[in-house]
DNA sequence: CGATGCATGTAAGCTGTTACATGATTGC
DNA sequence: GCAATCATGTAACAGCTTACATGCATCG
């Protein structure tokens, strides 16, 4: 582990880490729930044993808080973790990085033409709808964060925003094409 | 795995065959390389098990090719396997699935902050160039495919260009944000 | 004192990646 | 005859998901 570049969920999970400062496992998990993009949906399986790897790597800092019976333990980033942070934010460039963006929505486009005609349609409408209410989503996720306080959480959050918009239109091109 | 729904890459890979018609693993394995979008990329270590597995599930049938020496396979998928697809279609919504696009660049803007200034602005300008090149690709790609010959390929490749060209606009408005 | 939330984790199983390993075919 | 491509796979390893398991804290 040493030394390689942290993966996408250790380098989010640092990430929120370094943001967020001291705080629990439990949180971080929390927080990649709450986020309105669900690839940043992470299990415990997976969130515990990651975040006990970053310590164990030095990446990370643990303080056990005596005064909880829960045996709660506090993380912080090291400043060997804050290094392999940004190595990770720098090293998000590359033809494979860049295009690796899956959507499964699109995905099942390019098969569409084994559904009936009807069902075509019956699937298109149910589609825009969702399309639309996680547009709306993102909005809402968008207005609860302060530009001024946290700008890097705001545009990422744009992001999604901007990204949500662009796929509602194109998949009302699809529908105005697919029903001619 | 029986009357499960299929994964992402399975229904990907017996969509590709539906559409294809009878052709080998490794033909399937070069279109998912050949995709613009990176997320079509399978290892020969997921495509051949994951192809043996839809064929131990009746999903997909093959015929040996005797004629030539290297033991080529043929595989074409059944109606059984018809039917899954169908259903992986038409299970391609919920907010879950929808909200489900992951996107490496947009994770990394949250943490934008923990670098200094000037490595902001020479990752963001980095960033750019690469962004650029791949709308491109996406619409040099775009280009190949026959709108009457196969629309939904068209169109799923037209998804592709306007979630690129959406990403690009929201990386401008990032930058100017970050330099103010 | 009971429900909900906070808090930690483990175990089995599946999927995917990287690397390795092999050999035939085709075109120059 | 040689290189590139076609073609098939396996093995070790890592990571994630689901499900299980436990127990304290807090609020009403």
């Amino acid at each position: 582990m040493t030394n390689r570049v942290l993966s996408e969920l250790e380098g989010v999970c640092l990430g929120l880490l370094a943001k967020r400062g001291p705080c629990t496992t439990y949180l971080v998990r929390q927080e990649l729930k709450a986020a309105p993009s669900s690839h940043w949906q992470a299990s415990t399986g997976s969130v515990y044993p990651l975040l006990a790897r970053l310590e164990a790597a030095g990446l990370i800092a643990t303080t056990s808080d005596k005064g909880d019976g829960r045996g709660r333990k506090l993380l912080r980033i090291t400043s060997t973790g804050k290094t392999a942070l940004k190595k990770w934010v720098l090293a998000g460039f590359g033809p494979d990085l860049i295009s690796s963006v899956t959507d499964p929505v699109r995905s099942r486009t390019f098969f569409l033409d084994v559904l009936s005609a009807a069902q075509q349609t019956t699937y298109l409408d149910k589609l825009e709808k969702e399309m639309e209410r996680y547009v709306e989503k993102t909005k809402t996720h968008l207005k609860t964060i302060s530009k001024q306080e946290d700008k890097c959480g705001y545009l990422g959050a744009l992001g999604a925003v901007k990204t949500a918009e662009a796929r509602l239109q194109w998949l009302r091109v699809v529908q105005k094409e697919i029903i001619q």
